[in-house]
RNA sequence: AGGGUUAUAGCUCAAUUGGGAGAGCGCCAGACUUAUAAUCUGGAGGUUGUGGGUUCGAUUCCCACUAACGCCCCCA
């Protein structure tokens, strides 16, 4: 027999079918750069009115980026090119957060030259080594900008990336202190005391992340406090004690409250005669370790009756007042925690919501000071608690001392215990214009993302407390607070900053450093207190949440720029962090939030939903995978993965994602290669024209687009993959591009049918690639320089495809909705016929079908040409009267399709079967094709 | 201790107000050699985390538990 291969129509295309992204991608940005594609992509939407501002949440620049990093900007990156293709000016301009611990302690740990310094822990305070360790802190910043701006560049991420914000720029330095002014002016800013951890020995505060827990043998002590004014008469008029525990007998010098468990019960215990007051359930512990061998409960009470009890100080003449505290417990001690706000955390919280004095005084070297009383003066904390040990014995308020081996809190760099300490720091106060209550309103106006996230926000606003802004460290934004030499005044003069603000965008913030106190202090001023004009500068840096929290107002205060921005996209951590941060300034400075839309993602986890760590070995990095995969394949798997909750990732999943991308790859290409001899511009044929399966395929296309238009608006953008990737495996690969095979290959070039097909290819096509082109940028970029006809050179300068009503028809969607049921049925009967030995490929078949539904059968009559194409079988379909007796026959709703072996012979050309073949062995069709009737 | 989120097939995701558990990938089997390191067809695979409750009926509503995550705390 002849072969007719090279008269066919076979798809051609130079596209390929391997992607090799590792090596292509790379090319492609280059060529993205050298087309200066980001200043294209915003011109074509500069003067549309329209403008869509995804506000990028600095990440801390330090270290590569991990695959948390690459989630938050690939998901940007969607919304970014979504909202362009939609018509949207979106610039993107990436920041960087610089200030802050990890950076300082990581130089101060690695740097040679610092480490010798630090030789002497105290070096930390002198000036010129703190100066030396902000060199190098912008040194080390710097570095890692740059490293992470290539790995987020090699993401396909389209931003400003030659004009990145980063928060050490004097730029920022500056206009972030000009804000400070602007808050302390409105009166937000008060001087408070808030008690740290403090290392005596370093003489510095240290930071959760600089505390180590070891063990420790500390004092352990049962004390008593009298009942002085008993309220709700818990000892019945009698004399009684609170029985209290501690482990740190010094910061009973400080004691001002007892704190009890509103929902335990107290017990008074009578022992000897005497009362005492503790937890019913830690009686008989507590009678265990005191040796009480004769004793009896005489009486229960709520913990909750207990507030306002008064007890009397052990050695001072000081009220002890009975407050309330969920955070007792009854682990250990008696139920009764003696509260010194000024040396506990806990104690400091409940002291504020009391209203109780903060008692500090305890100096920076650990050492009590004038305030603590002649007893206690120039006593270190070691040294004070044998002291009040002694003194409670001689008052007979010791009941028992005894030693403890627990875990305490020491410092990583001299090994020495800590101390909690009440120090003086600024605070930003939440309530002060009642910013909290227009904080919580706003939160009410802006979306969230999942819909959830909302309440979460709410609690973390209405339960924060006031915002601690001021840090003990070397790298970050100077407070410029001064010290009156003359009157001891601190001042924090909005002038003064400003003033400083102005030398900070002519150097940055070191000059806080480099200058003497005069440069800073601008002409004339003079102390508000005593008008004396000799000033010390303070050497707190911000809080580095607000360095970042200030972002928008900094970055978006530009010409064409819009104020709030319209998304921030983070974690689930910035809840306490930077979408608090950033509300509280911007409701402190414009008393508007800062964002509209708020979208949170979830945490990158492995393949069991485990958290990622280097001790399991289960780290997975973006640069890796791409390095393998591809960024295309890294974006694949962001776009299928809703990742609103946590997302997980793993060799199986990269596998998955890695099949479905050349699933959908294939697709492409063999589409492109349907098109290598179509010209829109000539060949389209007119909708009306088109065959009626080309037709239902365009129906499909609006149907689809719509969908993802409304899931992508939604930012759900794993719903719209899903439903893109669905069309093109189950509609176009395995429906339609395979039945137009035929059509496409075998009948005439020019012919009206093969032109159809063509047709909706194309538009298929063009569009799918737009409407991916968010998601698998490198990709669909690629085949867009494949794609025939007139197009913008790149994919993202597109529009969002319009809607084309005209290609909406639902009867005829309804038509082939019954007849792909049918064709359903007739796949099963080919797959019967194949097992029964009737044949063995599918154009071998010839099917009938017997329609018992009257409006089956008229639909069927009206495509009835077309059927033996949507089927994929040979020769013309027949409708019959009765249901079929023949070998196989598969009964569907109200119809029956059985399945026979052709008649005829099979064309040499196209293979299917027909009853009327040439000498040739060609087919009337494959004759026609060939000119040769 | 506490408040929050999540839990559907090996993987990624669906299931309109409570009404017959689905898709794709993967796996197994087959077909084709005219998308060929491709394409097509069929099949297996789930007690919807566990246990209760409400209901004629629950993946869906309520309660408890378990697990994972993160928040808070790490204390007297």
């Amino acid at each position: 027999m002849k072969d007719y291969k090279d008269t066919l129509n076979l798809p051609k295309t130079s596209f390929p079918m391997r992607a090799n992204l590792p090596k292509r991608e790379p090319q492609r940005l280059k060529k993205w750069e050298d087309a200066r594609l980001y200043e294209r992509w915003l011109d074509k939407r500069k003067d549309s009115g329209k403008v869509f501002i995804v506000h990028d949440g600095p990440p801390y620049s330090n270290e590569s980026i991990h695959l948390g990093h690459a989630l938050n900007k690939i998901v940007k990156d969607f919304i970014n090119k979504y909202k362009a293709l939609k018509g949207y000016y979106t610039p993107f301009i990436p920041g960087w957060d610089n200030h802050g611990m990890p950076i300082e302690n990581m130089v101060v740990r690695t740097d040679p030259e610092i480490s010798k310094l630090l030789d002497d822990p105290r070096a930390l305070k002198r000036p010129e080594v703190r100066e030396k360790i902000r060199i190098k802190c912008r040194k080390y910043a710097e570095k890692w900008i740059k490293v992470q701006r290539e790995e987020f560049m090699r993401l396909g991420v389209i931003a400003d990336w030659d004009n990145y914000y980063y928060t050490m720029s004097s730029e920022y330095e500056s206009k972030e202190t000009e804000l400070f002014a602007d808050i302390v002016e409105k009166g937000f800013v008060y001087r408070g005391f808030m008690p740290i951890h403090w290392c005596p020995h370093c003489q510095t505060a240290l930071a959760m992340a600089e505390i180590e827990y070891k063990e420790k043998i500390s004092p352990s002590l049962w004390f008593i406090l009298k009942v002085k004014e008993d309220k709700s008469g818990v000892f019945d008029g009698d004399i009684g004690y609170a029985l209290v525990w501690t482990t740190t007998p010094w910061t009973i010098i400080s004691n001002v409250a007892l704190a009890f468990n509103p929902m335990f019960n107290y017990a008074v215990v009578e022992v000897d005669g005497v009362k005492y007051l503790l937890a019913e359930k830690l009686v008989e512990r507590n009678a265990e370790e005191l040796g009480w061998t004769d004793y009896k409960v005489v009486k229960i009470v709520k913990g909750s009756t207990l507030e306002g009890t008064v007890f009397q100080h052990p050695f001072f003449e000081r009220d002890s007042v009975g407050i309330l505290g969920d955070f007792v417990t009854l682990e250990e001690g008696t139920g009764i925690v003696h509260i010194a706000p000024g040396h506990g955390k806990e104690d400091y919280e409940a002291g504020k919501q009391y209203g109780l004095p903060i008692i500090s005084p305890v100096d920076e070297m650990g050492v009590f000071t004038e305030e603590a009383g002649e007893l206690f003066k120039g006593l270190t904390t070691e040294q004070a608690s044998e002291k009040v040990v002694e003194v409670l014995k001689e008052r007979n308020a010791l009941l028992k001392i005894d030693k403890i081996l627990h875990k305490y809190p020491h410092c990583w760099r001299c090994k020495n215990p800590l101390i909690f300490r009440a120090t003086e720091q600024w605070f930003l106060s939440v309530d002060h214009n009642n910013l909290r209550q227009r904080a919580l309103k706003e939160i009410e106006k802006v979306e969230w993302y999942p819909p959830d996230t909302k309440l979460r926000m709410l609690y973390s606003v209405a339960e924060r407390p006031d915002w601690v802004l001021s840090r003990q460290r070397a790298w970050g934004v100077n407070i410029p607070a001064l010290k009156c030499k003359n009157c001891g005044e601190l001042i924090l003069d909005p002038k003064v900053i400003r003033h400083v603000a102005k030398l900070f965008a002519k150097e940055n913030s070191d000059a806080w450093h480099t200058h003497p106190v005069e440069d800073l202090v601008p002409e004339g001023f003079k102390c508000p207190k005593c008008g004396g004009n000799e000033f010390e500068k303070e050497m707190d840096i911000l809080d580095v949440w607000f360095d970042s929290g200030v972002s928008s107002l900094i970055i978006l205060d530009k010409p064409g720029l819009p104020w709030p921005s319209d998304v921030y996209l983070e974690g689930p951590d910035q809840f306490r962090g930077w979408y608090n941060s950033a509300l509280m300034v911007a409701m402190a400075l414009k008393g508007k939030s800062p964002y509209r839309v708020v979208v949170t993602h979830g945490w990158t986890l492995d393949e069991k939903g485990e958290p990622m760590h280097k001790s399991h070995g289960n780290v997975i990095l973006p640069m890796d995978v791409i390095k393998h995969y591809g960024a295309d394949t890294l974006r694949l798997w962001v776009a299928e993965s809703n990742y609103m909750q946590d997302v997980r990732l793993g060799e199986e999943i990269l596998k998955r994602a890695t099949e479905s991308y050349r699933k959908i790859r294939n697709t492409i290409r063999f589409m492109l290669g349907n098109l290598h001899d179509f010209d829109p511009t000539k060949d389209q044929v007119s909708l009306e024209e088109m065959l009626p399966v080309d037709r239902y395929m365009l129906h499909r296309l609006e149907e689809l687009k719509a969908e993802v238009d409304k899931a992508y608006a939604a930012y759900e953008f794993y719903r719209g993959y899903h439903k893109i990737f669905d069309f093109m495996v189950v509609e176009l690969s395995s429906f339609y591009l395979d039945l137009l095979k035929d059509r496409l290959y075998t009948w005439a070039k020019d012919s009206k049918g093969r032109r159809s097909a063509q047709t909706a290819i194309y538009h298929i096509l063009r569009e799918l690639l737009i409407v991916l082109s968010p998601l698998l940028s490198f990709t669909t970029d690629e085949a867009w320089e494949y794609l025939p006809g007139p197009k913008e050179e790149f994919v993202f300068l597109e529009d969002w495809p319009a809607e084309v009503p005209e290609r909406r028809d639902e009867k005829l969607a309804e038509d082939f909705r019954r007849i792909i049921e049918v064709r359903d049925a007739v796949l099963l009967g080919i797959e019967r016929a194949r097992n029964e030995g009737i044949l063995s490929d599918r154009l071998e078949a010839r099917v009938e079908i017997f329609a018992a539904d009257p409006e089956l059968r008229d639909t069927l009559s009206r495509y009835l040409d077309q059927l033996y194409e949507v089927f994929i079988v040979s020769q013309q379909v027949e409708l019959v009267d009765m249901r079929p007796q023949h070998k196989v026959v598969i009964d569907g709703e109200g119809f029956a399709v059985a399945i026979e072996h052709a008649r005829g012979e099979k064309c040499a050309r196209c293979w299917l079967w027909h009853e009327d073949i040439d000498q040739d062995g060609l087919c009337p069709k494959c004759r026609v094709a060939l000119g040769k009737a």
